[in-house]
DNA sequence: TCAACTATGTGAAAAATATAAAAAACTCGG
DNA sequence: CCGAGTTTTTTATATTTTTCACATAGTTGA
């Protein structure tokens, strides 16, 4: 393991998608593939994924390939999808229960645990097998269930309130939909996702066709 | 302009987070900002933000900074929010429902003109203002409401042949979130979005300074 | 009008990332 | 057991992207 070499965030990035099609080629029967059948799979060069996976050990055997069970192990282990984190999505709006109810975290390791909303419409509701919390209530219940990640799904105005709420409770996670830019400790690894620029950028690529 | 030279993916990403920042700026009143000021709420370095604009033409006036107004209908233009695009959700599961009501996107000047899924109960339901139609006209819908966009939430063994679909239908920009590769032709622009990237990221972030 | 100040625009350096080439290790048929 | 064929690992090179430093241009006040 070359464990003292900082690996880079692109690599990183690629891992959950070299783990979910290890998965799907898994299931298909297929137990040892190449990288440039991987690759081929992904749209990633081969050359990218040998180096990707080579940054954190030698799981491949030459002249054979990889052996994907093996790998999907090594993967899983490397992102620590093995851990069981435990997570709480704040705001059951569309997208909140859109991702409570997302199968693919579920699948991937992560328990949710704690859902939180204002609206005494929602509270008490089940979403995904868990009761709805009042938001009063996070503290509390983030402590008592050990909240590892916080999903923030809120409108823009209070993420930042709901962001320093769910570190001081203890969460060392934060995955932000909302709109805005929140900070929070450098221990705590916060990731936003903002789904206006993929949109966005395809309009600019359009915009860029129909003028020629 | 420098319309000859290739624009950065990376600052093409960039864009859409600096048009939505400036209107929050401008509803809070302020007309003038510097490189420096938007840096610093965006959480991007100022050289970072003037480097971006710069290669589009001369945004800013020197000693002054930005004029709010301006440089929003100026990013406007570039990423091509203008148009009006007509874009169409297919599958209206949690995330296509989810999507379907995202304000941020009809701000952005996105227009939602169909909506698709193949469940008897849900066709016909009225989803943010679009009735659903079943997922056999399609091409039917899409050519007559002429669709620029389409934005593919079905389960992943689908996605490939719905893909195909809005191709031939006349889309020319599909926005993936079905966690498989899809292929298109050169000419129409695919953005994926994987969600599952995310929270493994932040996984393994955590995984490691669990192990110091 | 001039000097001090401010903030953009830009070219060069540095860092990060991706691609290509070479070296090493394994398989398999004969 | 050997040599041709595979496929990974490692090293080197190229490309992309970010950061840095500074020249340029506009503002303001005396």
């Amino acid at each position: 393991m070359k464990d003292q070499i900082v690996i880079s965030k692109a690599t990183i990035d690629r891992l959950p998608l070299y783990f979910r099609t290890l998965r799907q080629i898994q299931q298909e029967g297929v137990e040892i593939i190449s990288s440039e059948e991987l690759g081929r799979r992904i749209g990633v060069t081969p050359e990218q994924i040998r180096k990707d996976l080579a940054s954190f050990g030698e799981f491949g055997k030459k002249g054979v390939g990889y052996f994907v069970r093996e790998l999907i192990r090594n993967i899983g282990e490397i992102l620590g999808l093995h851990r069981n984190w435990n997570v709480a999505i704040i705001g059951v709006g569309h997208l909140g229960w859109a991702l409570a109810n997302y199968r693919n975290f579920s699948s991937l390791g992560f328990n949710l645990a704690a859902v939180f909303d204002v609206d005494p419409a929602r509270v008490g509701q089940i979403v995904s097998g868990v009761e709805v919390t009042h938001l009063d209530y996070l503290e509390k219940i983030c402590k008592e269930r050990n909240i590892h990640i916080g999903i923030i799904t809120v409108p823009a105005q209070f993420a930042q309130d709901i962001a320093n709420r769910l570190v001081a409770s203890g969460a060392r996670g934060i995955w932000n939909f909302a709109p805005i830019k929140i900070n929070v400790p450098p221990e705590v690894r916060l990731v936003s996702e903002d789904l206006s620029v993929g949109l966005s950028s395809i309009s600019y690529y359009l915009s860029r066709q129909a003028d020629q």
